[in-house]
DNA sequence: ATCGGATTGAGAACGGTTATCATATACTTT
DNA sequence: AAAGTATATGATAACCGTTCTCAATCCGAT
């Protein structure tokens, strides 16, 4: 994830938009709000403004570098876009977010979506709950 | 679901709480926006006001009367909670919602949470797409 | 019918996000 | 390398859905 894929997002490199990108592949998190970023771009000493922070994902979700996700709690939270579909599951205690993916579960959606007539371009599915070690 | 109801969830019986109920049940779409009922009930002549609609709607959803679901788009869509749980399927084009339950999706996110040591509260499934009719 | 606590309605406040606009910055052209 | 042009940025205002505040009203037990 270089200059190289600004570029062909057809986005200039500007140190606002480097910057972004870095912190989001080398935070410990993988989920974050943008006011996370927001403050990890101050902690590394990095003065972005706030507006900035939301133009620039939302800038990079158009340009498939970036995901966006409504969990529960009324911020929007963004990843980096891998390569491959996943689900989550949150904790309502900690926040903590883990990532799942099964076959099953994405196959059944594509016979449901078929079975009523509707095509089917999109979907999410969040677990909430706690994990047992928290 | 009547006065009795309302009795039941600890709710005094008010003309707002009444009327709202009467809107959820008898409206042809299941689906609402707070401000979806507020409108409706200013058709049916009833002049209450936007706050009270929330507040009701919150309280009904405290007293398991009534599911909230945020869908995209901003504002939140309430439904009376009949028994059973079901999931969504959404029109990006027209909004029209459409509810299904699929017992081999839900077996594998118990299976799933249980898994990850996650004890799963609830979940919440959307498909996002169009129906081929409309 | 009276009383006291719960409920209501109007509007202010709130929190997250987007829009505005003057200034600063990246890339292109000399 | 310097200038020119278009785009991006930052501060702040605006926005939108929802919740809060508080005086006036209503419910229902007595
Ligand atoms: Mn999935
Ligand atoms: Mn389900
Ligand atoms: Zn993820
Ligand atoms: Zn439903």
């Amino acid at each position: 994830m270089d200059n190289q894929d600004l570029r062909k997002a057809g986005l200039k490199v500007t140190l606002p938009r480097m910057k972004i990108l870095e912190i989001l592949e080398n935070a410990e998190e993988n989920h974050h709000t943008a006011e996370d970023v927001y403050k990890l771009l101050l902690k590394a000493g990095e003065e972005i403004g706030l507006a900035t922070v939301y133009r620039v994902l939302t800038q990079f979700e158009a340009a498939g570098l970036v995901r966006r996700h409504h969990f529960e709690g009324g911020q929007a939270v963004f990843e980096l876009a891998g390569d491959g579909h996943h689900d989550h599951m949150v904790s309502v205690k900690t926040g903590k977010v883990v990532e799942f993916y099964d076959e099953i579960i994405e196959e059944r959606q594509r016979i449901i979506a078929e079975e009523h007539g509707f095509k089917m371009t999109s979907h999410t599915l969040i677990l909430y709950g706690e994990f047992e070690d928290e």
